[in-house]
DNA sequence: ACGAAATAGACAAATAATGTCAGTTATGTC
DNA sequence: GACATAACTGACATTATTTGTCTATTTCGT
């Protein structure tokens, strides 16, 4: 049994991990079986079970790891990015992806994003948490440098991006893609620096 | 019960297709349950068992449902049409919509597309039978008037043009579209009456 | 208010999913 | 190559879900 938290870069793991994503977005949560993430995985039920104790497991452990996800792809494109407009893209960029389209467009979407985050919002707060760091510290780096001015601290600027996102996060995930552009638009005008 | 094949217009057989289709699009013939189908209908599940005998049952009348539709809308569409190109066009129009979009670009298309429709071949073969014929006296009026030439009989090549719709109805639904309007063309240039 | 038709609650039988274990196969070590 | 260890699978009992039906209740037209 591998430790769930600690995602030891196990490819058996990620591929458990990409697998769930498939088949929940494809059947929703509660009509997906562990028959059905094992047979996507490659592998026996009874394998499954030893890297999970359950379906609800494999759940909390797919939250984790999509954050962790997101959050070091974040913090990789914010690395190179020094403008505010740039930075905004990339976070639009990590925030959006493949992964989001599927379970967004699914007809499931509304189970996954809904009930199954809300069940296991411990997960959820502590990864909000890293994506609030990583963008404040970004933030807080272009208020330092003179590229942008905030209307309150990096981390309650972070919070407030965030949460905007997370308010456009809805289907269907082109118009989401859009939202976040105009976005965009919207938020470079008001962070660039004042002259 | 009511004649599964009749569809006296009651309004509550129409509403449970409709909800069938939802749901089996959601979550695939196997995985939907009758108080899925029930649910959506708005009604309980032992109403539901007053119109179907049980699942295969509502997935039967739905095909056949289905071609009924199609048909009528093909026919109407034709009806009004006396160009080989705005023809093509209405069959087109006749053979896609939101209800074919809903299934195909679901992750269940294959499931019920494929096995589905192979396991009711007979209503299947009656469906298609009833297609070629209103699009075969359409046919042989365009050649009577002048307005076209075909390849071989008109039935023949009513049957060689649903083929090839057939042959193209693959998702994603936005792909299919495109072809269809390919195949508009194509078709159009070698339907058209040799001066 | 009456009778007929439709509907929902509830039940037993059938089917599917779960979690576990013993037996087998693969993996790395000496 | 033989050994020990780890990972995997088939099979099983248990639990949960789904099914089809039957009866009591409600709804509707008369």
């Amino acid at each position: 049994m591998v430790d769930a938290k600690g995602f030891s870069s196990d490819p058996r793991q990620e591929k458990i991990m990409a697998a769930a994503v498939t088949v929940f977005a494809a059947y929703g949560y509660r009509r997906t079986s562990m028959e059905d993430i094992a047979k996507a995985a490659g592998m026996s039920r009874p394998a499954l079970y030893q890297y999970f104790r359950n379906k609800q497991d494999v759940f909390r452990s797919l939250i984790a790891w999509f954050y962790k996800a997101v959050t070091e792809q974040l913090e990789q494109a914010l690395a190179q990015e020094h403008t505010v407009d740039g930075g905004l893209r990339a976070i639009f960029g990590a925030l959006s992806g493949p992964m989001i389209e599927a379970v967004l467009d699914s007809p499931h979407g509304e189970e996954i994003f809904g009930e199954g985050l809300s069940e296991n919002a411990d997960i959820c707060s502590q990864g909000e948490a890293a994506k609030v760091t990583v963008l404040a510290r970004w933030l807080q780096e272009r208020l330092d440098a003179g590229q942008a001015s905030l209307p309150s601290s990096a981390e309650d600027t972070a919070r407030l991006i965030l949460a905007l996102i997370a308010g456009i996060k809805k289907p269907p995930y082109a118009e989401y893609v859009r939202r976040c552009d105009q976005l965009t638009s919207l938020l470079a005008l008001g962070l660039s620096p004042r002259r």
